[in-house]
DNA sequence: CGAAATGTTGAGGCTGGTCAAAGCTCGTGG
DNA sequence: CCACGAGCTTTGACCAGCCTCAACATTTCG
């Protein structure tokens, strides 16, 4: 089950039965972190790296003045540092945001599968690169769109997200963020993005309460978003329903 | 001659002779185009990677009103698109910014060092995560600096890669960008780079101009700019002369 | 039930955007 | 060898979007 959602319908990378057994052979211990823990620190040499099996983690950098900006967030199924193996120390610090479970996998273990499964190693590259590839699309929302478009984009692509990890039904998921995460995903102030959400509200595209996330016109929100899902390389097959494909 | 900068001095990768053989082995051609001039659009099946040799080039996204983001900036001795050889497509586009020469590398050879040379495949890798390294510290620029922060920024970052590919002695170095590109890569307006440019020259920081970077006072950009260099994975040995480490 | 965390709203200010015009630089052709 | 023009840089006036600070409401949870 640990690896039920890993590269779960990616375009032409989806796990073969025999490759995520291997992976979840090679785990060596599951644990629980309880909620804003901080997991690893720049600068520290790892040894390991981790899957997310539930909750949400987010990586960061932070400035002089403590004020952090996130440069990604991860859901149950993301493999977390599978940059670490080659890179061997982090250049950001790593943290949970809810209360998160996370198997361990040894960094002599990925080491040892690249010498039995050339291809499943490709994958996990793979795996690595479509974290680029969001951050591309992170510096697109922060180089680019106002506000608003900023946390329409970034609702768009958390549900595309877990929609593709089976976690949302293209319209409605559970997201256990508070407005100052938001906040230091997107660039903005706390106080900004509770007017956003405000505006969002108001203009009927898209609600978020307790920790539910309802997004009321798909196709609305990713104009305003100008979200193109392209980046995430999820199967066609498994399509979001109701968000055409811009362009 | 064409791997002399690829991967050099960075920590833990560094190319061995035989590793650059084999890569400068499977390079199928050689061209050059002129500046400005796309070289690859989001969206098309790519067979091939390629590695710059002489020139900048660019990765972008961009908005529907035409407005870029740059997501990368690449100079000589960067592998481009490598991360196309696990993805196949890609999610952006790329471009000159001036005229640029490359060497042409088929994914087919790309394929068959992973089978001859495996070490040598976990460096290509550990390439493509340095650009993902990259990114992240623009998505910090991006989302936590001023205007002036995130020039002095991108200044930093381009003289400590430049430093470790030969091309900058420390201080001063041919930069062939204008002020437009500037804005497009730190999210700004070309009007306000220009007054950017103007305050970090009259803070005795850095000059800009025909094309020529100086810094007068390396600390003091640096800190201006909250930069450090170690998300760029450079080898200790090939440090930057009077940047000190910040923290 | 009470405390702490989170969300909401308002007033006012500053950074950076917009629009517009003029100065520079450099390559090209007359 | 100079005139021209295209692209780039510079500057000014004005304005909007987002930040800051501050207070208060609401939710969550022990």
């Amino acid at each position: 089950m640990f690896t039920e959602r890993l590269l779960r319908d990616k375009r032409g990378a989806s796990l073969e039965v025999n490759e995520r057994a291997r992976i979840e052979g090679a785990i060596s211990e599951v644990k629980t972190f309880g909620p804003r823990k901080i997991v690893a620190r720049a600068g520290e040499p790892l040894t390991n790296s981790t899957l997310l099996l539930e909750g949400i983690m987010s990586r960061y950098l932070d400035d002089r003045t403590g004020l952090r900006q996130l440069v990604a967030i991860h859901f149950p199924g993301d493999f977390l540092d599978l940059h670490a193996f080659p890179l061997k120390v982090l250049d950001h610090d790593v943290a949970t945001l809810t209360t998160a479970t996370v198997a361990t996998v040894p960094h002599a273990e990925i080491e040892a599968i690249g010498d039995e499964m050339p291809q499943l190693i490709r994958k996990l590259w793979f795996a690595t690169l479509l974290d680029a590839a969001i951050h591309r699309a992170w510096l697109f929302r922060l180089g680019r769109l106002d506000a608003t478009g900023r946390v329409a984009h970034f609702l768009c692509e958390t549900n595309a997200r877990l929609f593709s990890a089976g976690l949302s039904d293209g319209r409605r998921f559970a997201l256990a963020l508070t407005q100052a995460d938001l906040a230091e995903i997107c660039g903005l102030t706390t106080v900004h993005v509770n007017r956003v959400m405000r505006q969002l509200r108001e203009e009927q595209l898209c609600l978020f309460r307790s920790s539910l996330v309802e997004i009321l016109d798909p196709a609305g929100l990713a104009a305003r978003a100008q979200f193109n899902p392209a980046y995430l390389y999820i199967d066609d097959d498994s399509q979001l329903p109701s968000v055409q494909r811009p362009k």
